[in-house]
DNA sequence: CTCCTTTAGGTTGTATGCAAACATTATAGC
DNA sequence: GCTATAATGTTTGCATACAACCTAAAGGAG
């Protein structure tokens, strides 16, 4: 029972990343590298540490991703003058109006996967999310104390 | 709210990979690898057509994992003697075992997963899953037709 | 049998995802 | 001021994920 449910995430999580990858095809953006975009959006001239705090990805993967968009002169990195170490990053005219855009369809799709299921089973179903979300990360913890013990 | 879901799936696709791949950390073995060895054991011979159509990958995906586990001599391919296309695939002693070890272990850490859930909401659940996939499914469909029209 | 299409797989190129090693810059302790 | 350490990013190497292209073999139409 418990397998079909990963199974499910995986599989609901899979369906997502396709959906977005095909709207975004046009717009020759990456699902990775729209999620970032967001994020720049929501809190311009932010670091590539905050940017690692507000989503589950890696600082690796991160640097790719920005040297990709600055190859496509989609966003501006400046160094802090003060602090030369961090980063900070903007988007150009061009992916706001492009983040925007997408951000809409991204929305009015996004309305419809709660179709047909009753208002009233809404909220149990959420609830139920959280938890196993909990109980992923407790699981996740004890198996990574048990590797360092 | 529904971008929430999204969130949430993702996240939790993310957390069941994390903890299968320290899990098979000591076997050598990656989670990919792992799902495919998972279908091979259910069907000694299968070929790489079916075990993409038992899952949600690609072929070149496959391939490559298909190359990895044969080095390894995890696996061994033989070809169809009637239909030269086909490639039969079968595990070895050594992933047979580890298969069978890991899935034990797999099965113990996901009945977790609905702990703190009342028995009551887990149909709710479950359900509600169900038809967030269908939703997915459908909007995945008529983006895919728009596109071709 | 011959040509055309389909099918099963493999190969190549680009973009992650992630661990590990590096380079720079700050900062704490002395 | 100096050194050890921590913090911030980038680079490198390996394993997917996936689109696009290629190969070989099987099947069907004529």
């Amino acid at each position: 029972m418990s397998l079909e449910i990963c199974k499910m995430m995986e599989k609901g999580a899979l369906y997502h990343k396709r959906l977005m990858t095909k709207i975004l095809e046009r717009f020759g953006l990456t699902y990775a590298q729209f999620v970032v975009i967001k994020a720049i959006y929501e809190t311009p001239g932010i670091t590539a540490k905050e940017i690692l705090s507000s989503q589950d990805t890696d600082k690796a993967t991160l640097s790719g991703i920005l040297s990709r968009l600055e190859k496509n002169a989609l966003i501006e990195r400046r160094n802090d003058p003060k602090d030369k170490r961090l980063v900070h990053i903007y988007l150009s005219d061009a992916s706001k109006r492009i983040c925007e855009e997408v951000t809409k369809i991204e929305t009015n799709c996004q309305t419809d996967l709660l179709k047909g299921i009753r208002t009233s089973k809404t909220k149990h179903f959420i609830d139920g999310f959280k938890q196993v979300l909990k109980n992923q990360e407790k699981l996740l913890k004890q198996t990574h104390e048990k590797e360092n013990s």
